[in-house]
DNA sequence: GCACTTTCGTTCAGGTTTGAACTACTGACA
DNA sequence: TGTCAGTAGTTCAAACCTGAACGAAAGTGC
């Protein structure tokens, strides 16, 4: 068993204000959408992945993926949206246990307001708020981390 | 109605990393807690909180501040902390209304248990993997994110 | 002292999320 | 061709969260 290798002031400092600052303008995103369009976050990367895919619709499991959700919550979000004719599911040729979905018209005109609404946000709370070079250095050193941290949270990747 | 400024594609990009880079890190650090010792994230911010307070304890509603929480979600929070004796509640002299959590023992040496673990997971998947400087531009970009974000998210804020 | 408004924390109803089972299908191997 | 492990997506029960409504106490103005 090492020593634990505590933080130094700064970098306490610094891993505070982060976190502090970034679930603050999460949930202010979240809000923003929710209350303008009823969308939640995860809705919002759904029809953001839906509208980059080819038209005819994404793979369940490649949407869980792309949107950093489980698969169930992913049903029940489909589902939702589903409900609310935004996309449709669509059987997959190719293999008959998948399954794609799709944007519908409604689904992507949705989007298309909902994104102004987004842009706006980002840039007021945070792209205007930065100089171009801390935002670039939060860009190259979030990549950073997000290529670091194991891809997969199986639970047998928490033993090692 | 102005015209819509969106991203230049270094922003989006820069963006994008960010909120995938984020949401990663923060669902890794909530899994190693949760796996770990049981604990939420919220679990976790409370009692930093309450050990950082006096010993006779923190305000329900102070808490419910400094965690970022709602406060039913803190009251059923603090009900799973008590059913497991991490906290206890207890009456507040001056003010009839109001109630203080206190840490117990127990809640004590879980937390000092639990931040080695989280440390070492900050560490790990983002001190280490930054260089020192990003981390500081990090920590004072997002102190002024925190600032700028409005302090409350009351319905009537969401309409200006 | 008495009405009025505000604040504190909880509770309620209903929607959401979780992780483990489950069904249906696929692909590999004999 | 038949078995069998593996995968896609869903479903289930239980835990969790939300926002509005609530009871109790505090503050305010008269």
């Amino acid at each position: 068993m090492a020593e634990v290798r505590w933080l130094t002031t700064d970098e306490q400092r610094s891993w505070r204000a982060f976190i502090r600052g970034a679930s603050k303008l999460f949930d202010q995103l979240e809000s923003e959408l929710r209350t303008a369009y009823g969308l939640s976050r995860d809705d919002y990367e759904v029809l953001v992945a839906l509208s980059e895919g080819p038209p005819e619709g994404i793979r369940m499991s490649v949407l869980a993926e792309n949107a950093l959700m489980s698969r169930s919550r992913l049903t029940y979000t489909v589902d939702r949206m589903e409900r609310d004719r935004l996309l449709e599911r669509v059987a997959c040729p190719e293999d008959g246990r998948g399954l794609r979905a799709a944007l519908t018209r409604k689904g992507q005109k949705l989007l298309e307001a909902a994104a102004v609404t987004h842009v706006e946000g980002v840039r007021r709370w945070l792209v205007d708020v930065l100089s171009e070079r801390e935002l670039k250095t939060v860009g190259t050193a979030f990549a950073r981390v997000l290529e670091q941290v194991p891809a997969a949270r199986a639970p047998a990747d928490l033993l090692g």
